[in-house]
DNA sequence: ATGGTAGGTCTCCTA
């Protein structure tokens, strides 16, 4: 009996145009099944996927918006296009999902960041983002997925050791404690598991860093911001998981490195 | 306590 893995990345790519060498190199050099993106800022139109396909990734489904947003998912294996919700009902392309010949479902999500103000009093933007993150929960709540992974830029940093300072990012977006009931509320919801989480539990781990620091390195000021989580059916399948820090050191780079995660069947 | 960089676009938005 055989055992298909499937290797599953994601990458908030912050302008795919601009970086569609660094993609090129990704799925060279680390060969993942599917590629997962976010922050095309692009235009479905002006994405070129021929680079992809030349390196055997021939199956893309993909929402695109001018400048902003943009999700795709770039796949050596088949994939047949599942739609996308649009959870603040704006017109903006934050998901997408599509399902493997295997029934294995990918859900591909872009949240919004929440700008500076964790005060939705003042701050409009910070009250879509709790508004999507709830409308997360209801579905993982209403729809009950299996088979289904879960990835994306969540942009939240849901554990103490998921940024380096616990104590100093309470009140700063992306850590406050509102944000992070509420996505471990989605995580009831819907019976998630936090995959890289569980693969190491241990220490401070981030996926990105800011372009602000004189040095991203050497001060180490990160967040994990990225995620991939499972249905329960899936426990038990999944390992492997990793985040390659030293991509945010290519030339270039997103502020944001890939995601990578294993899962047998 | 503050300001720092990056990308896309149409002169400033978002991250």
């Amino acid at each position: 009996m055989r055992t298909l893995t499937v290797t599953i990345a994601t990458w908030n790519i912050n302008s795919v145009r601009l970086r569609e060498n660094l993609v090129c190199r990704l799925l060279e050099e680390e060969q993942p099944d599917i590629l997962c993106l976010q922050e095309l800022k692009s235009v479905e139109e002006l994405v070129r996927t021929d680079g992809f396909a030349r390196l055997g990734y021939r199956h893309c489904v993909l929402r695109g918006q001018k400048a902003y947003n943009g999700v795709a998912i770039v796949s050596r294996l088949p994939l047949e296009d599942l739609g996308s919700r649009d959870f603040l009902g704006r017109g903006e392309a934050r998901h997408v999902a599509a399902r493997l010949e295997n029934g294995m479902v990918i859900e591909n999500f872009y949240v919004p960041a929440g700008g500076d103000e964790p005060d939705r009093t003042v701050n409009p933007k910070f009250g879509d983002k709790l508004d999507f993150v709830g409308a997360m929960r209801d579905w993982s709540h209403r729809d009950a997925p299996t088979r289904t992974v879960l990835v994306g830029d969540l942009n939240i940093a849901p554990l103490e050791h998921d940024v380096w300072s616990h104590r100093q990012l309470l009140k700063v977006v992306s850590h406050t404690p509102i944000e992070t009931d509420l996505l471990n509320s989605v995580i009831e919801a819907g019976n998630w598991t936090d995959v890289v989480r569980s693969d190491i539990p241990e220490g401070k781990l981030y996926s990105w860093w800011s372009y602000r620091a004189r040095d991203w390195n050497a001060s180490d000021r990160g967040r994990r911001l990225d995620h991939i989580w499972a249905t329960s059916d899936l426990v038990g399948t999944f390992h492997s998981s990793r985040i390659l820090r030293e991509v945010r050191g290519w030339d270039r780079p997103s502020d944001h490195v890939p995601v990578f995660a294993s899962f047998d069947g």
